[in-house]
DNA sequence: TAGCTACGTGTATTCCG
DNA sequence: GGAATACACGTAG
């Protein structure tokens, strides 16, 4: 008997001839466990009523002591394979028959019904085959272990066809550091340390596997690294007939590509994490996701070749012919860029704590509904019930969202933000809500301020949420600001996942009570600090704006604090005085602005919402912050930028404009200004999807693909000519500059010029009308 | 290989007289 | 030819 702890990595199911088997890798201080088990019998459930019906392939049909949600009795109904358990429920549904949980993944099943979460603690007996200990039906549990991942970065270089030219490799594990390029040369050459050359391409894909499945990483990590290189490998095994196995245990690799053009691939026993969607996943944000801005961004370096499309690969094809040295250079700095990229923002180590908190294998984060069935769907079990498959959920009408005020446009000094802590998981845990207390909401209810009843006494999820919170506090204590960002993105799924139908939980009156109880709030609240004698200029969802009194200036902490202490005493008795429960919200001090601008929106009358300037004061220096603005907008361009951000500083240090205004339009007019014009825009679909409008940046990409052919990307660079939108990777001439006038320009300066009741036009047309 | 709603803004297209 | 509407995108929370 050997027990042992370790991580998931991977998780899989299949179908043999005997039944069904479970996979589950798992990394352990002796290396990497493969865990088969094939004693699970999966499952689905129908309601009891429904007894005589013949259902084929059945293993067993179990009576139980659980409900669906209607409160009608079901059985157990157990397969041998997950096949037969799909081709039950495809029978039983054309009957009209509806089945109950028949779409949750056995492997997961498994294990959230242990409790596992990432970290898995195993007993039982072990064989070993090769690099792998391999456990037959072992007994898991809910472990504790520290994942230190063994990492690959890999890139390969290719001409603009279809021919492969290197692969490089970076490896690092303890201290231990790995270089390699594979490029093909037909003629003999020397070896260099890091770079080994092979007669073509066959050799170099043999080469590239066999290291690759020596040095056995737990991690492969790249740049577009499923979508270009994995795919392209994929193709190139196949034309030599290798097979492209780099499982753990010798499995295939297999890709797939979504409909929403991202890809997926599964290694067993490996995990394949790509820059670009790591770093989002993360809540990362940069101008674009080339690797050379990442890099330049997060690390101060920058990339060999710089230039991009068909220059690069002009460049990198020169290279492979006449500077093979090179090319190894540029191709293994990709590697060590990508490596240098998740070491410096720890990704991997986020990965595997939200691994851990949501119970998730790591290349399944994304899915939050995913983890809601994780952590609920046991304690429902627990509690007598069933839930129902997510295909059988149906829309109700749209839930409102949170409450935004009518700003007060203007300008102001000393405003501070107050705002409430994870105002959504705290509604939730002040008044119960989750699918289970709704369906119980019989017994001991309380009423939202919504008039939605939950049981106080029956939940599940307002435990969670508190356990979760007290961890985050800890996390917080300790430094690790990874688990607290792990909790944090956990608990803020929760209410979008009850609102979403793809959610097996989701029930309309779930959403529209956290929503309605947050307007409630929101609103109570700026009552409140209007009680108190001060101006509310603005409030979203979860925050307020609250401006401070001339005597409060030097005393801003003070007054806050007061303030803060004030509100949430009112809240602990108006909440126990109207509902009778516990409060759990708690409104809190964010920043306070020293200047505060809310613009006036741009088409109709009063202020804009969702968009206002503030500056803070930051040691010495005062910093300013633009929401909603055209200056965080990544449609807008650098010139539209540079002039807003100018403007609101000399408008906050109360500086005149209309000098800086008719100077920047002059330098505009001069070219001073001619590498800041280019628009950037995502294409959300493809091209020729465009049939109802075909917008500017639409009308670029069309020019561009028609020119020079390239096509599929998924954003287009394009500049204002006077005959129209034109993409910047083309030569154009003729920059409408008046284009960037009426439209960057002007709109910017008006929104803050209405406080002095000036226009843009006054200002540029005023010197000649003064002539008059 | 499905978390949510609210909102602003620019441009193209349609509607209407 | 101008107003109203639809579409597209990106953002706040």
């Amino acid at each position: 008997m050997e027990n042992v702890s370790g991580f998931i990595l991977s998780s899989h199911y299949y179908d043999t001839r005997d039944g069904i088997e479970l996979h589950y890798y798992v990394a352990t201080n002796n290396g990497v466990a493969k865990v088969v088990i094939t004693n699970f019998l999966p499952v689905f459930f129908v309601e009891r009523k429904h007894e005589g019906i013949e259902v084929a392939n059945l293993h067993e049909r179990k009576s139980v002591n659980l409900l669906n949600f209607s409160k009608n009795e079901v059985d157990a109904l157990y397969f041998k394979k997950q096949a037969d358990l799909f081709s039950a429920k495809d029978s039983l549904n054309s009957k009209g028959i509806r089945t109950f949980e028949s779409d949750v993944r056995p492997n997961e099943r498994f294990l959230m019904e242990r409790f596992i979460y990432g970290e898995v603690f195993i007993s039982g007996t072990s064989l070993n085959q090769g690099n792998l200990k391999i456990f037959v039906n072992p007994t898991l549990s809910r472990g504790q272990f520290d994942l230190n991942p063994k990492v690959l970065s890999f890139d390969i270089e290719t001409s603009f066809g279809n021919d492969l030219y290197s692969i490089g490799v970076h490896y690092k594990s303890n201290g231990q550091e790995f270089k390699k390029v594979y490029m093909v040369a037909s003629e003999f050459r020397e070896v260099h340390s890091e770079l080994s050359y092979y007669p073509g391409e066959k050799e170099v894909l043999l080469a590239f596997k066999e290291d690759l499945l020596k040095k056995d990483p737990d991690i492969i990590i790249g740049w577009h690294v499923i979508g270009f290189d994995l795919s392209f490998l994929e193709r190139k095994y196949q034309q030599y007939s290798i097979p492209f196995r780099l499982g753990r245990d010798g499995e295939k690799v297999r890709i797939t590509e979504r409909k929403s053009g991202t890809y997926f691939c599964t290694i067993p026993g490996r995990i394949v994490l790509d820059g670009p969607p790591t770093l989002r996943g993360a809540f990362y944000r940069f101008e674009n996701f080339k690797l050379d801005t990442v890099a330049s961004e997060l690390l101060g370096t920058k990339k060999d070749i710089s230039s991009t499309g068909m220059e690069k690969v002009k460049e990198i094809e020169r290279r492979f012919h006449d500077d093979k040295e090179g090319l190894a250079k540029y191709n293994l700095l990709d590697c060590t860029l990508v490596s240098d990229i998740f070491q410096k923002t720890n990704l991997i180590d986020l990965c595997i704590t939200r691994s851990k908190i949501s119970g998730l294998v790591i290349d399944r984060l994304g899915a939050s509904t995913a983890a809601f069935d994780h952590f609920l769907l046991p304690k429902i079990h627990r509690k007598g019930f069933v839930a129902p498959n997510v295909l059988d959920i149906q829309r109700d009408a749209h839930a409102a969202g949170g409450y935004v005020m009518e700003p007060k446009m203007g300008l102001y000094d000393n405003v501070i933000v107050l705002d409430f802590r994870s105002l959504y998981p705290s509604i939730i845990k002040t008044f119960k809500i989750d699918p289970y207390s709704r369906i119980m909401s019989d017994i001991d209810p309380v009423s939202t301020p919504t008039g939605h009843q939950f049981s106080k006494t029956e939940n599940i999820l307002p435990e969670f949420i508190n356990e979760l919170f007290d961890k985050r506090i800890i996390a917080k204590e300790e430094g690790r600001e990874h688990l607290s960002m792990a909790i944090k993105i956990l608990m803020n799924s929760f209410y979008g996942v009850m609102g979403s139908p793809g959610c097996r939980f989701y029930h309309a009156d779930l959403p529209s009570a956290i929503t309605g109880t947050g307007q409630w709030i929101l609103l109570e609240a700026i009552a409140y600090f209007e009680r108190q004698g001060y101006e509310v200029l603005y409030g979203d969802t979860d925050s307020v704006f609250v401006k401070l009194k001339q005597e409060d200036s030097f005393k801003i902490k003070e007054k806050s604090k007061e303030l803060v202490n004030g509100a949430n005493s009112y809240f602990t008795k108006l909440i126990k005085q109207k509902f009778n429960v516990e409060s759990y919200l708690e409104i809190q001090f964010e920043k306070v602005f020293k200047k505060f601008f809310l613009p006036i929106a741009r088409g109709g009358e009063g202020g804009a919402k969702k968009r206002y300037v503030g500056s803070i004061q930051k040691d010495l220096e005062e910093e300013l912050y633009f929401s909603g603005m055209e200056f965080v907008r990544s449609d807008w361009t650098k010139l539209a930028k540079k002039f807003q951000y100018t403007l609101f500083e000399k408008l906050f240090l109360e500086q005149s404009l209309d000098e800086y205004i008719k100077e920047f339009v002059e330098s505009l007019k001069n070219g001073e200004f001619d590498d800041l014009l280019i628009y950037r825009k995502r294409l959300t679909k493809s091209l020729d999807e465009y049939t109802k409008t075909i917008p500017p940046h639409v009308k670029a990409a069309k020019i561009l693909v028609e020119k020079s052919g390239r096509s599929g990307d998924k954003s287009i660079e394009y500049i204002m000519t006077a005959s129209g939108p034109f993409p910047v990777e083309l030569e154009y001439s003729n920059i409408d500059y008046d284009h960037y006038i009426e439209k960057q320009i002007k709109p910017l300066a008006d929104a803050v010029l209405f406080i002095f009741e000036k226009t843009f036009d006054d200002i540029i047309c005023g010197d000649q009308l003064s002539l008059f």
